[in-house]
DNA sequence: GAGTGGTCTAGACCACGGT
DNA sequence: CCGTGGTCTAGACCACTCC
């Protein structure tokens, strides 16, 4: 599905790249030289150069050119800040092969009205009504993490716990209610409450990752709240950032 | 220090945003009419709305326009995958005002060769000569993470333990050995060692935020590698990412 | 159909690194 | 000095949303 200029030369550059045309350390060709190449402007380079930059698949020093830098190894449950629609898509990702089988079981399912306190946990509004739902997350069968949400029911007046139990992500796409436009996110690490820790089978552990996560739908509202519990040591979230 | 265009009009929204001319939820002028407004092409304008939107404060639906997005409150240390150069440069983020003091005891200084384990742990090459160097990091007078750091001794080859008591980052600023243009991190959850515990004083905790940061010199080579472990409760990384 | 942002071109000048 | 990437302009066409 070629369709832009610039992520096609970007795939290329990329495969380029993996395949080791390109090795580590290495300085690839001048943007005029790829703008030649390619038939396309310089601009249109630039733009693929930055997607592999943000990829921290390379990065570029001015006056010099484009260094290739070396790849980096890690072997737990790769997610990165608010990428993922939601928990399903992990599967997806190319680093996290290992996954054969996710299941979600649905611990709480009912709707409530926003006071004051989760007026500040969640940003909505006093008087806002939500669906207040608890998820348990497994990995191939070993309970992983505890989704705490809080979806604002005016954006999905009819969301059932059977959608719960699959995908919200896909009622939302399936009903087309809405698309998502953006989400932000904060990670921390926090101690855990008993309930928290049996339902993980922590053992000794007493902590746990914490994402909280906001949702936005294209028109400006914040429609999602919710705050995901890793058990430790099987999860790692990546960054990267050039200079 | 007005140099670019695009960060000017980037900064002068920013301000307009803070200062509720845009309020959230409601929709930016278009770029059209930006351009008209600081007499600039609309590429520029597209340069510095990318840039809030890399911020998280605002994003862009196609063929409506660019939505202004509700502010985030937290109150924790807030740093970013890899957003700054050292642990020195914490207390430059506006929203970390309250940090007063910033201390570091060095804990261990020496130079070690790279063998097969800790080529995989840090990525640097066998036979490789390395600055092992364990820090312990106070916030206000309280221990509040341990840094476990290789630097390659081929890129800094008179480090001293002064200049880790102070600030490696200055060093290499003030020698002008090389620049440091890129840095990978992962972040994750990981249960403590009891030595741990003890230097951080983290009662019944026995977990710690680890984040791995992996930075390069203008010259793609891996120069350092550093473990920091956070104690819970009192760290956040923000996240922001738009579909 | 009018207006929005998304992509792309073809030029130009500048700041920086290496020689 | 020359070559690199960084910034910027002035135009063009397309896909999408909204009315």
């Amino acid at each position: 599905m070629p369709k832009n200029l610039y992520s096609d030369i970007y795939h290329i550059l990329k495969g380029e790249i993996d395949s080791n045309v390109y090795p580590p350390k290495t300085i690839l060709p001048g943007e005029e030289d790829l703008s030649q190449r390619f038939s396309v402007t310089r601009n249109t380079i630039r733009r693929a150069l930055k997607k592999l930059q943000s990829d921290g698949l390379v990065y570029t020093v001015k006056g010099r050119g484009v260094v290739v830098l070396e790849p980096i190894v890690d072997n737990r449950v790769i997610f990165s800040a608010a990428n993922h629609y939601g928990f399903q898509d992990l599967m997806s990702f190319p680093q996290n092969k290992f996954i054969k089988k996710l299941d979600t079981k649905v611990l709480e399912f009912k709707t409530i009205e926003i006071d004051d306190q989760l007026s500040k946990h969640t940003s909505f509004s006093i008087g806002d009504m939500a669906y207040y739902i608890e998820r348990l997350r497994l990995v191939n069968g070993k309970a992983m993490a505890i989704d705490t949400s809080y979806f604002r029911q005016e954006n999905m007046p009819n969301l059932t716990i059977e959608n719960a139990q699959d995908s919200i992500y896909q009622y939302i796409r399936d009903e087309k209610l809405f698309k998502i436009a953006a989400a932000r996110s904060v990670a921390t690490v926090e101690t855990v409450t008993q309930k928290e820790a049996d339902v993980l089978a922590l053992k000794e552990a007493n902590c746990v990752g914490a994402l909280k996560k906001y949702v936005y739908t294209d028109l400006g509202n914040l429609f999602e709240c919710t705050e995901t519990k890793y058990v430790p040591d099987h999860f790692s979230l990546v960054g990267f950032e050039s200079y």
